[in-house]
DNA sequence: GATACATGGTGTAATTGGTACACAATTGTA
DNA sequence: TACAATTGTGTACCAATTACACCATGTATC
């Protein structure tokens, strides 16, 4: 929660850059030690997680508002994004608005008004990530998708829904190649996919299946250091990768 | 194109109820004798074809807003309806901001601000629809797939969007029992898949797998009048689509 | 009313692809 | 050096898709 000077000195600023009645919200994903992450802010002297998000400029494309507001929570300038709902209920952020009600006139209350979210997922590699909070919070981390907190808001919604769209899209985006380092082995990918799809696969049909499609390149090298046999590494081959999605990777998962 | 009248009266009007920056705009997908359409609008006195659209009113969910504005186009109370993207380019309305500029005072220029559309696909039963205009337009009425003309502003991408839309949620939401009538035979169904699929489909594969999923009733009655053999009529097992759909049709197309 | 013809309905063999396993190879550790 | 755990590869089986052939039926034509 913001205090009525921060309140106030936020209005001075976004009262004149941003439109009014639109906000976007990112569900940034990361994958680390075989587990799902999820982005997460939490507010200044409070227990309340949320999603970063933040606001379209006047004459900014709105795709570029969601890089803008990626990288200042992310420190990575081009950041795989994609739109995918827009949440437009009335009453979503009637909590911001009756928490900032009595502490501005109306006009000068940026939080008071109703605002449309535009959801953007995010796929990111885990490693190049910096997260930093905004002005409105003190923590800014990963949580892993089993230990999530209490969301704020919708925003709960707004993650469920790109876990949702992960899950259809993950034959025709290169989600894969998002999510993953460079170089990976076969069961650090297949992990991947176990979490996205929440089901479990055959380890070797996993394995012949990836081979058969031409999107892998195996490397000379091992991931040597675990108790048991080294795995493989592997990259992915981005051209193919992305020819083999405009199809869809045959008949899915 | 609006008079300066015209103009004035609509903002009178629209600048107290409608949100600014935000627009609905809908793809309205028919099936009538084997071919797909679109409805769009004419404007008044000029050669000019668009989606149907409106705004949103500043307390009213975004969902409610473009059944409100469809109900209004198609005479269709419970319409089937899918948010499907978000246009947000400042300069997508670029035509309309100029073409109005010189007309009202800024404050008073309902049309000068930026609008960001939030796309909506709708499935209508084609006889159901009863086409209506608007305000702005003289002429509501289905076009043919094969047969489009040339779009105002940015309603090519959000028309070509939809499609594309469509075809990737085949699977996974009830089109067919949407745009079909209540009764049809198999080869209506499997022109309606031809063309959004954009293929040619075997008709002997698409009938016995069609049946496989277990979501059409066979009816005892057949279409007569053909100059050939009566096919048979179905009807959707509602149910049961739905229950399949949750799944996905196995593999898809 | 017999026949031609175009279309709809049903069946089947061949191929492809997915699933469920078995077994060998490799790594660090006891 | 043997062992446990994990990875890499192969194969037999089953299900689904594809590519056809053939039969059925309604209308038009003579």
């Amino acid at each position: 929660m913001l205090t009525k000077q921060q309140l106030e000195e936020f209005w001075a600023e976004a009262g004149k850059i941003y439109l009014n009645h639109i906000s976007i919200d990112c569900v940034v994903f990361g994958f680390h030690e075989g587990q799902m992450k999820v982005l997460m802010l939490k507010s200044n002297n409070e227990d309340a997680w949320y999603l970063p998000g933040g606001f379209v400029r006047k004459q900014e494309p709105i795709d570029n508002a969601a890089d803008r507001i990626l990288k200042e929570r992310t420190g990575i300038d081009e950041i795989f994004l994609q739109q995918f709902h827009v949440f437009g209920d009335p009453d979503r952020s009637k909590i911001h608005n009756e928490m900032y009600k009595d502490m501005l006139p109306e006009e000068k209350n940026f939080f008071g008004q109703r605002f449309i979210s535009i959801g953007y997922y995010a796929l990111v590699d885990f490693f190049n990530v910096n997260p930093t909070p905004d002005v409105f919070s003190e923590v800014c981390t990963w949580r892993d998708l089993n230990d999530l907190p209490k969301f704020q808001l919708d925003h709960e919604l707004i993650f469920k829904t790109a876990l949702d769209t992960l899950r259809l899209q993950l034959n025709y985006q290169p989600i894969g190649y998002n999510l993953m380092p460079r170089e990976f082995t076969m069961p650090e990918l297949q992990k991947l996919y176990e979490t996205i799809l929440d089901t479990k696969l055959d380890r070797r049909n996993f394995q012949r299946r990836m081979l058969g499609f031409g999107i892998l390149n195996k490397l000379e090298t091992t991931r040597k250091g675990g108790a048991h046999k080294a795995p493989y590494l592997y990259s992915f081959d981005l051209e193919n990768y992305q020819a083999a999605l405009k199809e869809g990777l045959k008949s899915g998962w």
